[in-house]
DNA sequence: AATATCTGCAACCGCCGCACG
DNA sequence: TCGTGCGGCGGTTGCAGATAT
């Protein structure tokens, strides 16, 4: 039988007293949590662990910065909440000293509304007159597209780059005027990411899709078949033509971008799940996750992509990110 | 000054995934 | 393989203080 609830074993609930804070605190300092479930006991507090843990990683541990969010912080919990959605553990792992739950309550009591008065769609951070139209049902779509399009933005920005630079030995146009470049230059990215949407929007069978595999769950098409199956934009073909080793430019950025991620194989038994690149198999599970992590990563330094994007918001009437 | 309404936030609830026996 | 316990997460609630009427 499961446990017995709280209130039924007489623990007390509600708010926490001084009294009660510092038992926790002196315990946690002078002993670690340990075991969250045993800890009120030892402590000699009237509450459950759950209760206990809340109260220390919300409110009582020492690396908590509380006050008024900056600036600084309001603009990284909107990129973060385009990209990740309602994942405040995730957002919050990007704010120092800033817990889940005092992001989510701000999000809840701040930011969102805030949005919504600017007439931007604060789930899909896209302006209402677009949201309006549909596709209520493709809100996970968008996030996951949303998601992608971050990923793969960091990952062809540097591809490229490097490419550029060992074609013509200076850096490319648009890492040196970013602004410019990433609203005007078509990277791959965004053209595996129409090709996601196209699969999304027109909701054809995957299997119609020349070279793609199927996966075990037809709702979303593998990352990594979407990466290897999409070509390149005329203005990206046009700049790099060269040929290397029989592979055109493309298929060595591509090939380039699969050797920067850092993809464990040995977790997963599901050969469904299982995709060949040059030679490696990648979990695509994993390839997701460490195309993700290659985006976080770098996230601080990649602020002209996202400046564009609260450029936006600023100019909140036309914000959409759909391309 | 009294009352109603709003706002912010701490705390709780229910669910989920993982580890373990 | 299944059941159980635990920690973690996101959604929601309820209260206290602030503000409006």
């Amino acid at each position: 039988m499961g446990r017995s609830p709280s209130f039924e074993r007489g623990l007390k609930k509600g708010p926490w007293t001084s009294e009660e804070d510092r038992k926790l605190v002196a315990y946690v300092e002078e002993h670690g949590h340990g075991s969250w479930r045993s800890l009120p006991i030892k402590a000699g507090l009237q509450r459950c662990g759950k209760s206990c843990r809340l109260r220390w990683t919300n409110y009582l541990r020492p690396d908590i910065k509380r006050g008024k969010f900056s600036l600084q912080e309001e603009e990284t919990i909107i990129q973060l909440h385009a990209l990740l959605g309602n994942r405040w553990s995730a957002i919050a792992t990007h704010l120092p000293k800033r817990t889940d739950n005092e992001i989510k309550n701000y999000w809840n009591t701040n930011l969102k509304k805030r949005l919504t008065k600017m007439g931007i769609d604060p789930i899909t951070h896209k302006s209402r007159t677009a949201t309006d139209t549909n596709l209520s049902h493709m809100t996970q779509w968008e996030n996951a597209r949303l998601e992608a399009e971050a990923r793969f933005v960091r990952g062809s920005t540097n591809v490229v780059s490097h490419f550029y630079q060992q074609i013509h030995c200076t850096s490319p146009p648009f890492m040196t005027n970013n602004k410019l470049a990433m609203s005007s230059l078509s990277l791959p990215c965004l053209d595996v990411l129409k090709a996601w949407q196209g699969i999304n929007i027109t909701s054809c069978k995957l299997s119609d899709l020349s070279g793609l595999q199927t996966p075990k769950d037809q709702t979303m098409p593998p990352m990594v078949n979407l990466i290897e199956n999409v070509e390149p934009s005329s203005l990206y073909k046009d700049m790099i033509t060269t040929e290397d080793h029989g592979m055109n430019s493309w298929e060595i950025s591509k090939t380039s971008l699969f050797n920067t991620l850092e993809c464990p194989q040995d977790k997963g038994t599901d050969d469904q799940n299982l995709f060949e690149v040059n030679d490696m198999i990648y979990q695509d599970d994993y390839l997701t996750e460490a195309l993700t992590n290659h985006l976080v990563k770098d996230f601080e330094d990649d602020k002209s992509y996202w400046s564009n994007i609260l450029d936006k918001v600023g100019n909140n009437s036309s914000f959409s990110t759909v391309f």
